[in-house]
DNA sequence: CCTAATAGTGTCTGATTAACACATAGATAG
DNA sequence: CTATCTATGTGTTAATCAGACACTATTAGG
């Protein structure tokens, strides 16, 4: 038991993490296994233990909520309306975080806690304001992918040109020219050309490319914007 | 006293003011009465009381701190390293706020601390990660005023255009051609051109404007966006 | 070998941005 | 009242960038 002078708000994490499959964009959810909202479907996330950070909180609570690990994670907003939590008044630090669903898999949880992935318009009904975090995060990824090149975190590592227009085109909801936004990439020269094509694909197969870090980080210091 | 059975971080907001006067663009900050870090400059701020929203927080802080109210306020950051105070662990909740000192004063503070405005390249050292937070500040002021016209918000409500122009050129760290930021801003059509001109200036005096926020967020609506 | 599917590639047009200079209004000083 | 000073206010042109657009090449599979 831990006493204080001053009534404390309890401090919790709760994470939005975005995952890219062959098809579609999708939200990862885990169901409640306690009140309040038992059963209900949720961010995954939990209280803040003294001694970690919150950036520690999430990615803990993440692997042992789901096992995913060692993957982009950025925070996002931080939430305190006083009733937000029926039980007691819970500050919630958000974070949204992007993965490949290809390369990173989920693990059948230890909490015994259920955890799946979902499509955006086929989200259930969401325990506390997680739907009203779950809005922000969309936004936050849409102005995002804009500027600064995340979108890399959702493709695997070795991936066809094909796939990173899907992904813009997913993201930002509308047709992109094939040959528009491959001139803009190539141009950035931040893209390594790779000595491999895709496999296992019933037409032509296509050249493969890799997020070149180095050469990003290096044009970036020089003034070089990203920007789709 | 309040118990709990699991231990809590205390949680606090600091505030990182930006005030633009004639000339420069400046920092308040209050110069602290207790210790730790007893009469060092610091960031305004204070702890949350249960009840109380974070931005709640952070306004009525403000105002007890330094007078200040009714400004825009926006939140910047979740500041959490374990050790970033050295009594205990203590969350920081950082926002980001632009008031014009022509129209908002400092009062004598009800606290008995000193609170003062300084320019950014004469700040004093200052208590925890303060200095840290200033700097997300300055950054995502950089990065928001070309998006958002929260510009407007540094400037009195009638202003001439030469104003506007001095202020991007302070923020960017960059020279802009007048005609080029005239034509741009009067092309978006979301200042309303006033009938009077400045007073008291020693040559020819320029007509004032002011922001239309109707017309902006009607615009806003259909799709425009803001940019500079 | 024929079909189906996707890869890969260049040009033109319109829009946007950046560079650039001078006449005018009003205040001040002699 | 005249000269000077300071800042206002205003268009054009050239360069760059973004968007629209269509065909040939490669591979797998039947």
């Amino acid at each position: 038991m831990f006493t204080y002078k001053y009534e404390r708000p309890a401090v919790a994490v709760d994470c939005v993490i975005f995952g890219l499959d062959t098809e579609d964009l999708k939200i990862l959810l885990i169901q409640r296994d306690l009140e309040p909202f038992k059963e209900k479907w949720a961010l995954p996330g939990g209280f803040t233990k003294i001694g970690e950070s919150l950036e520690e909180t999430a990615r803990r609570e993440l692997f042992e909520e789901t096992g995913l690990k060692d993957i982009f994670l950025e925070q996002l907003y931080t939430f305190s309306e006083p009733d937000r939590d029926p039980r007691e008044q819970v500050i919630s630090v958000s974070f949204y975080g992007l993965v490949n669903l290809s390369e990173h898999n989920l693990r059948a949880s230890t909490d015994a806690r259920n955890a799946a992935w979902f499509e955006p318009n086929d989200i259930p009904e969401l325990a506390f304001d997680h739907e009203m975090i779950l809005n922000v995060a969309d936004e936050r990824l849409k102005g995002k992918i804009r500027y600064q090149p995340i979108g890399f975190e959702l493709l695997p590592k070795k991936f066809p040109l094909r796939m990173l227009q899907q992904l813009y085109e997913k993201i930002l909801d509308r047709k992109l020219d094939k040959r528009n936004i491959r001139k803009k990439i190539m141009g950035m020269a931040i893209l390594k050309e790779l000595d491999e094509i895709e496999k296992d694909v019933s037409h032509r197969a296509a050249r493969l490319y890799e997020f070149d870090k180095k050469a990003y980080k290096e044009k970036v210091k020089k003034g070089f914007n990203f920007e789709i």
